[in-house]
DNA sequence: CTTGCTTTGTAGTAAAATTACAAAAATTAT
DNA sequence: ATAATTTTTGTAATTTTACTACAAAGCAAG
């Protein structure tokens, strides 16, 4: 059983709901009004009979049995019982905005779920070898400089903090003038970890290209499709496929989840052999 | 009206599970046959056929049937999806422990649903009065200084960001002198948000009493049972319920989470008349 | 010990889900 | 364009599962 093999069998186990919605796209005619009917109401779904449902949606009772082993589920019984474990958790709910009207409860539940949501999703799309490769590079590192500003400022002070922790010394930056003076002063076995919430911004993506003129290994913590991480060496993407409006950032609380990885990592394997042993390393990534 | 109808109208809509272990005891033999064989495994119970079930606890289908129409459902399947949402949250308590020989695969997969659930847990314990008043004290007060130490400085500079975006002037001090001094100086309408992960660093409790014994308004971002909420005005809990061995720890995400949703609830309110006016107003939270 | 009530089980019935197979649709090759 | 092949969908029969009616067993009060 293979690593994408085992992702799968996984997120069948965590968010039915998800899954379904994620697939739909890749669905055919009669799959596709199954799984739109489903998620018109997941919780009705859950009450109705193999006969009602296809009666509902237009499709012959097999075509639903036929759907449910598709999401690997045992039959329709076992597909129900998933759907309602999803269902019950709520979570699917994040696409409605928060709205001027919203009491405490409204607000909070719709920040909560939009995180586990973007959670969720993260979960699905973690580049493991780019998490390897960097957690290496970080053990093997000469001397660490964390980068960040604004927002991203108190997630590279906790970076810092974190490395500690694992037994790395690293210093984090805030001031864009002392960046700018670290980058230029690079020396061989020198990384730059690089945060940026959008990854767009013009200051810091001219200190990475700094960087990088000096060869240096740089990795940053944005997201995936942004100009930071197309000049970084390695990337660890943060996405944040669901968004709130407001002020609820979902992709700053992924942020300490990836340090806690990076941390566990480190401390994991800061004593066993490291493969990284030189820039040539990360070529073909 | 029987034993256990009075009992189901006494605990009225809680989670299955809780209602047939507090029901356990007013059961007759039978019954507590089938109660017991459920308990013993409730997401077991969920697979099987009534015919199994009934086979299992050495009882009669039909008997298992009457057992299902007395907790209140439609029949058998009916009972297996409450019960099957009612173990969800058992679900996510089965995070296994970190281990030496975990790949990255593993490790990461394992934090990400540690987080996950601690996230849900969090929805499901958050006290939303205290948000409320804690949003209504923040617009009313005349200076907001948040502390921090350690690993939660980090968290009380993102706090000062935040409140920044929604408007509010905040202003965060990680330094225990400049803390102490502040806090001696108080003067009517400051207000001191005191970020901590433990809840139990003496240095921070200290600060606090210190505080107190002004009669300051003191909101902690702590765990709910900690020293440092006992002597908080308002108290934002954040428990961290499913604990990985390791440097990860979910509360910092579930941390930002909270920042989150302060910072929406106070822009949210901030025109609109608050309810704030003086310190008696949380004499009886 | 017997009457009346409650509880439990047996057997039959109804409903629901699954399977096997055939028809239809879509895809490919000629 | 059309025949051949593959894939998809639906029909009908089968199997499994759950439910109901009723009878037997257990239990308490007179």
């Amino acid at each position: 059983m293979n690593q994408i093999d085992k992702m799968a069998a996984w997120s069948n186990e965590i968010n039915l709901i998800c899954e379904m919605r994620s697939a739909l796209s890749h669905l055919n005619k009669t799959e596709k009004k199954i799984a739109q009917k489903i998620l018109d109401d997941p919780e009705a779904a859950t009450h109705k009979s193999i006969a009602v449902l296809a009666k509902n949606s237009g499709v012959s009772e097999p075509s639903i049995n036929r759907f449910c082993k598709r999401f690997k589920t045992a039959g329709f019984p076992d597909f129900k019982l998933k759907l309602a474990k999803a269902a019950v958790s709520g979570v699917w709910e994040t696409v409605h905005p928060i709205q001027p009207e919203d009491n405490t409860y409204k607000y909070t539940t719709k920040i909560i779920n939009n995180t586990i949501a973007n959670l969720m999703a993260f979960k699905q799309s973690v580049n493991y070898q780019q998490i390897q490769l960097a957690v290496e590079a970080f053990i093997c590192a000469k001397r660490i400089f964390i980068f960040g500003l604004g927002l991203s400022s108190a997630t590279a002070k906790d970076a810092e903090y974190k490395f500690y922790q694992s037994g790395l010394f690293a210093s984090y930056i805030d001031d864009l003038k002392m960046q700018r003076m670290i980058v230029s002063n690079y020396s061989a076995g020198d990384l730059f970890f690089i945060i940026s919430q959008t990854g767009e911004t013009k200051e810091i993506i001219e200190v990475a290209k700094l960087a990088k003129l000096n060869n240096a290994t740089i990795i940053s913590m944005s997201p995936s499709a942004s100009r930071l991480a197309r000049v970084s060496t390695l990337k660890l993407q943060i996405d944040e496929p669901h968004k709130l409006n407001g002020l609820s950032f979902s992709s700053q609380a992924t942020n300490r989840v990836m340090l806690d990885i990076l941390a566990v990592g480190i401390s994991l394997q800061k004593d066993s052999p490291a493969r990284f042993y030189n820039q040539d390393y990360f070529k073909n990534c």
